[in-house]
DNA sequence: AGCCGTTTAGCAAACGATTGCCAAAAATCG
DNA sequence: CGATTTTTGGCAATCGTTTGCTAAACGGCT
């Protein structure tokens, strides 16, 4: 019926709410209240809007919506610019399980980069500021902050990953990295192991510090003197992993008293650092037993395959996501601040027991 | 009864250009202007402009201009929803390089994930319908559609990167696969290499086909027969690289007459392989040189160093966000429609001359 | 019929910016 | 100093949706 005098000739833009309005004979209030609150409008006209918008292919336009109900549904993950091996490795899954769940609760995920410069910084605290972001997931990172703005004070729920910032005040989903590396040196010990090398990441990074601290736990529960354990690694970053474990297998050979067990802070350090130990003659797991951190899926088929600690990245992601959107949902009632998922030790060949 | 006066809790909204006005004493117009346009405005007072924004803490309302302009700066891009470890060993690396250069234009990166069901495709749709998106770029897959709606017909920009879609009158950014391929393999039929096992991915995928029809060019060009080469794999998606691997081990143990040259199309099929033939005695490359595809760091570590073909995915990213961006900008004045970016070769112990 | 509870129409004001317009103010120049 | 150019100030419309409001339409019930 009634004749459409409006040439659609703006393929610019698609239907409008008011086309579908239009089309189901209805007013647009009751196509904005059948869509948003289906409950609020009679069953018979709701399925006659929803086939007049599916008709037109309807799509509402997001930021008109965000724009008036204040608030988007983007949520920003904030990646730490330099992304070492051990993190990018896993960042794809990260990246998966948080895009699915916010997807499922109605949310975008946008990334932002922390790199180091102030233009990234900047550029970060404009989509929280800016009102694109209405929450933020920030991975293994501190806050940005810059011109005065901190994205502290943006006003957004975040949830930071990885790294502890309860203390902050931060939600904070964490793993126990502490507890499985002591757990870990702990059964090295009991393997008859008494000389460790522990390789380094970043000096003075938050994993870094942790998992320091579960060997030294275990040495003094098993009453082994903390000088048992050798440190090589701390001058670059984890985004150099690789040459990281090179430089420790040149260490290593440059010991005295060679340890008989070593424990790595990444995969990728284990896995250059094996090859180069390989190449010197050494023999793993006779002459030496690896441990190292992350899970990654090529572990199992190095030579020999690798023990390592699992990030449980999934669960991890999925707990970020409901921490925040807990959080959006105006729940002020904090749970625990601090979650902490359980990573897995995966023991495979590249740990027995000392010699002798 | 009565005015329901919910208490808005602390209604986030910031400064406003309005109150960025009355601070630098000026109107709002000219404020807007001296934003947006710096040269229509005189400099002392977009100075004076500049520092009561920077007081206030003022950062426009990305939303609100988008909305008012109509159309946004957010690119997203759509990546496979099965992140096979060989992509998935790239994807940071690609996420990274493009949005470091989308953010130098000014423009914001989505996540937008392709998984197998109807509603990752309606969202992605409703991302590109709904006007969030100024432009796509897709990873290595096809478009979505859904509903009688299409992204093809979303009126944006899109970019295919990996895969080549310049038949469908797609902007493309693809690796010369095919003649890498060929070029490696002709190089190992120059070692002395008369029997090859292939080692593919999914059945019909667009890389393994390229890949193969690179193997077969190599052995035409010489005059070795195509029954030189078997074939093994196929029936798993790429997610299951490993997997692959493993079994192209067992069928490989079964050919009577044993390839002396592995092709796998990618590293972790690679991997998982030569570490399942050499626990069953077999030697790399004494008994058989391997090669494969993606240029993951790891295989520099692997015993023996693992020869690869790296994918450039800086330069690749690069060169979508710039296609993209053109598209964006200017008329239809397309370029080639087909960019072809050139992958490299990297020779490691891995391949050696054949026995005999 | 009358009453009452649901639904809906229609209107209008937001949300926060951009932009065209015209007049007013200021700066420039001869 | 008058004429001309440049720069601003207001004003108002606009982007597409949400949402509160009133009044009207509708139906079921007694």
């Amino acid at each position: 019926m009634g004749k459409n005098k409006q040439v659609p000739v703006e393929e610019q833009s698609g239907p409008l709410m008011a086309d579908v309005a239009r089309l189901a004979g209805v007013a647009i209030s009751t196509v904005s209240r059948a869509l948003a609150n289906p409950g609020r409008v009679n069953e018979k006209t709701r399925a006659k809007i929803d086939a007049a918008a599916k008709q037109l292919g309807y799509t509402p336009n997001a930021m008109a919506r965000s724009l008036r109900v204040g608030r988007s549904n983007i949520i920003m993950i904030i990646l730490p610019g330099s992304l070492y091996y051990g993190v990018s490795q896993i960042i794809p899954q990260v990246l998966q399980s948080i895009n699915k769940a916010l997807i499922q609760n109605g949310y975008n995920l946008m990334i932002a980069n922390l790199d180091r410069d102030a233009e990234s910084e900047r550029h970060i605290l404009d989509l929280a500021f800016g009102g694109t972001a209405r929450g933020a997931i920030i991975l293994s990172s501190k806050l940005p902050e810059i011109d005065g703005r901190s994205l502290a004070n943006a006003g957004l729920p975040i949830v930071s990953m990885l790294l502890d910032m309860s203390d902050a005040g931060l939600p904070s989903i964490v793993t126990n990295d502490r507890e499985a590396v002591r757990d870990v040196t702990a059964e090295m010990i009991r393997l008859g192991h008494r000389r460790f090398l522990y390789i380094a990441g970043p000096e003075g990074n938050y994993h870094d510090v942790e998992r320091y601290a579960g060997v030294l736990e275990a040495l003094r529960d098993a009453g082994v003197p903390e000088s048992a354990v050798s440190r090589s690694g701390g001058r670059l970053d984890y985004q150099q992993g690789f040459a990281i474990g090179v430089h420790a297998a040149a260490d290593f050979a440059q010991l005295a008293d060679r340890p008989t067990a070593v424990i790595a802070t990444s995969d990728d350090m284990a896995i250059s650092f094996i090859s180069r130990v390989q190449r010197m003659g050494f023999t793993v797991p006779g002459d030496l037993s690896v441990v190292s951190f992350d899970g990654s899926p090529v572990c199992e088929f190095s030579s020999p395959p690798l023990s390592t600690i699992e990030q449980p990245v999934e669960e991890m992601g999925q707990a970020a996501v409901a921490r925040l959107l807990g959080a959006i949902g105006r729940s002020p009632e904090e749970p625990a601040l601090r979650t902490t998922i359980r990573s897995k030790l995966i023991l495979r060949e590249s740990v027995a027991a000392a010699k002798g």
